[in-house]
DNA sequence: TAAAGAAGTGTGCTTTTTACACGAATAAAG
DNA sequence: CTTTATTCGTGTAAAAAGCACACTTCTTTA
């Protein structure tokens, strides 16, 4: 027999062939103009029970993997209108005690403040400075790893940064969120002429006046022109 | 019953969750000094049989996904030397007609000339210039195009290039590859001058004559070096 | 010995990145 | 009413990186 018969009993006898439960998992990363922060919770059932971890779920028959993503974030949020992306595949043998089970990791982004958490739907869920999370069963702290890594990234050359923040800021909660990203100081003169340079924010009259006497004025992201000069110019955002 | 308890049910129940087949397929690139190629195979079995797909088998209970995928590749090719590297997992409800399989794409990075292909284990196997290959079963071209826009960002920040060429190379095969990978010519000085200044390459006293009345000069990657310089250094490889 | 063809090499201009400091505005405290 | 405290907002110069660009060298073959 040779390898393009094995290949075809593999693809023909689909029955023979090992199924496996599939699961996602999601890193969840939220801003509160701050700092940077991860929703974790507090398994209260077994395998693992009493200690914390990522939320998931396991893939149903009739959905895709992003809508299982976007079902278990709605799960445990309420809210279904969240960045999302697919991060990487975890597969190693024995990773879940429980039963063979891989794992499709995702990230998520939200704005902290702009959604209400009161009625989230677990109790044991709360948010973890980064820097100050504990550690997680399995392989979730080798997620995270990744995740970090791929938001750091990401945000240096896609406009997902605001995922994160309110629809206006202030040119100081943006360069907070990058310095929280990309855990390093910047230079507030050089952001600020980098950031109006790629011309897609729009400056409103108004101020926000909680962090300063003077007031620092307001931003919005202007996703349809963003959009405009990838599509006519080949613009590229980078930070 | 809360949010908590249907998570808890759902995975303490593990017997009751939707079980899944999962495969592994492989975009296999490959580089003969001249062109980026794709290494696909014509089925000889249903289903899509007599079409183009990349190679591909299913998850085994005992290995994790790179195993699996270094074994398909192994199984096509007869070699396990190969660099690999996840890229994304499909799962569109339907995506494979047979039944309900996620897939969980790798990409593959050959350097054709090294490798000798006259022992392919399957007959039906053949290279095609990326700009020519045929149309693709499944969701197949989809995976092509992510992992063609994977690598060509890959191999501007990580010297993953050089797994495309034999371990001695030329300049111009160098330039050649990232021509290709690019899809844009590149200016011979300023090329050379940015691959010297990465000091990352050794010249040989080794001439390549089939090129050139004149010859050009070889050179090999040195991989301790380089990894010495990241380490060190934090030295990012930047072309 | 002439012709052909790839190999090899450096400079000046433009753009981008980086470093860096002070006056303006305003609310709160006295 | 005046002072104080605090963040906001702004520009320039030097350095580095990127980019455009053309001619000579070498060697084989005719």
């Amino acid at each position: 027999m040779d390898a393009a018969e094995k290949l075809n009993m593999e693809l023909n006898y689909y029955q023979k062939e090992d199924q496996t439960l599939v699961a996602v998992d999601c890193i969840i990363f939220g801003f509160d103009k701050k700092n940077l922060k991860l929703l974790l919770i507090k398994r209260n059932f077994e395998p693992e029970k009493g200690k914390w971890s990522l939320i998931g779920g396991f893939l149903k028959k009739h959905e895709n993997l992003d809508e299982a993503a976007v079902r278990v974030l709605k799960t445990l949020t309420g809210f279904d209108d969240i960045y999302l992306e697919q991060l990487h595949a975890y597969s190693k043998v024995g990773r879940d005690p429980g039963q063979r089970t891989i794992s499709v990791a995702y990230y998520a982004l939200i704005d902290v403040d702009s959604h209400n958490f009161d009625g989230i739907q677990i109790d044991s869920a709360s948010w973890f400075k980064l820097k100050e999370a504990p550690e997680l069963i399995f392989d979730h702290g080798e997620m995270v790893e990744k995740a970090m890594a791929r938001l750091r990234r990401r945000a240096l050359t896609k406009p997902i940064g605001f995922e994160l923040l309110p629809e206006k800021f202030t040119m100081r909660q943006l360069q907070n969120l990058y310095e929280s990203i990309l855990d390093k100081k910047l230079d507030k003169r050089n952001f600020i002429n980098k950031i109006n340079s790629l011309d897609v924010l729009v400056k409103l009259d108004e101020k926000d006046m909680s962090a300063s006497r003077k007031g620092a004025y307001l931003y919005v992201f202007d996703k349809e022109k963003y959009q405009k000069k990838v599509e006519e110019d080949g613009f590229s955002f980078k930070i």
